[in-house]
DNA sequence: AGAAACATTGTACCGATGGACATGGCAACA
DNA sequence: TGTTGCCATGTCCATCGGTACAATGTTTCT
């Protein structure tokens, strides 16, 4: 099975070639038309469009490994979403390379050791399996809060949500300040994050 | 490196047996005393309590493989949480689970197929419509506003933001300006809400 | 050459936010 | 009858966030 890197400088050849003899370096173009089932196909995150071109290659069969200078979270799950079966640092020596080759060709996944259970649980939050995860924290707080947390969470200010639950802004600052306390969260930012996507309301409201 | 097999009735020794000459079963208890590290350990997920085994096991560096005879979305994400490296179905053949070893082995994850297209398929199919949304409302702003907004948009503070992209905070507040005009929010709540569906970044952390 | 868009930074103003500390009412519970 | 937890509110204060007005330098296109 071909070895196709798509990147753009040509630095990283050297430890390419190191790991797999038959590498070839290639634009977003070849790799489109030339990688088949089965092929390798590692794609630098810095490329233009590089979800579009990891997409169509998965999609037709490819194994897409994605390699970032600045592995995310947030751009594994990316990966994950594009179809790619690995992710990685894209100065991972060459015997790493070697060892992401051996996993995703038995059909499993490699990520970013690092960013490993970050990802499993964001990629998993889209399943559905989230709202378990969601319902419990939601649990640890009372009902007061709970109800301040998810106007919050759905965009509003305090002074709003003070507004809508018929209160001071005072007393929503006082919940929000338990929230964030018990959810271990430093802003209302950290808040909207953890329990977006959902059913948290409309954003325009008034 | 041994194998043990946690267990309620004996059934399915035969199987692991074929599979790997040395596997041992064993009970939770036993498990717990002898399982080292680098040893992999295969955990029914119908026994009591197996998810506070798998994460004792796991964190003191055993490998995890958690079987079940009902594979779903949600205790997939169960025992990925409790620090397996693999799910599978209990009545997978000799040969899967000698794969799942290769992959596991290789620091890799190993996801049960059915669940598999599950993660790259139907999470493509949910998050296609908002994606195609999504890049619109990014393709209004300058590479540099997109960045900011992007940042932001993954819960970093102005200043966090600025320290990322080496430039001054004012500058930060500048940008972002202008997303919120184009975009049309009123602040970086509705930012978030806007562009919190699926996830992409370029930015690193601290 | 000149206009237009982009990137950067500055000062200044003011509202929003979050933490610290304190008070009072109300219910459940030992 | 205390104690404990939840709800509501208050003041004070440091910081953050968003906007308005202004300036400088770089591209890029006309």
């Amino acid at each position: 099975m071909a070895h196709f890197f798509v990147s753009q400088g040509r630095d990283d050849l050297p430890r390419w070639r190191e790991a797999f003899s038959d590498a070839r370096m290639c634009s977003a173009q070849q790799a489109r038309a030339q990688a088949a089932y089965g092929d390798h196909v590692w794609v630098m995150s810095n490329i233009e469009g590089w979800t579009t071109l990891a997409t169509t290659l998965s999609s037709r069969g490819a194994i897409l490994v994605v390699l970032s200078y600045t592995p995310t979270s947030q751009e594994a799950f990316q990966a994950l979403n594009a179809g790619a079966r690995g992710y990685a640092h894209a100065l991972s020596p060459a015997m790493l390379l070697q060892q992401i080759v051996v996993v995703t060709e038995n059909q499993g996944i490699w990520l970013w050791p690092e960013l490993l259970t970050q990802v499993v649980g964001s990629t998993f939050k889209a399943l559905g399996g989230e709202n378990a995860l969601r319902e419990d924290v939601l649990a640890l707080l009372t009902g007061r809060e709970k109800a301040v947390a998810l106007a919050v969470a759905s965009g509003k200010s305090n002074k709003e949500v003070a507004r809508i639950l018929d209160i001071t802004d005072r007393t929503v600052k006082a919940h929000l300040g338990a929230v964030f306390r018990k959810l271990k969260v430093r802003d209302r930012m950290q808040l909207v994050l953890m329990l977006s996507q959902s059913e948290s309301s409309l954003m325009d409201a008034d």
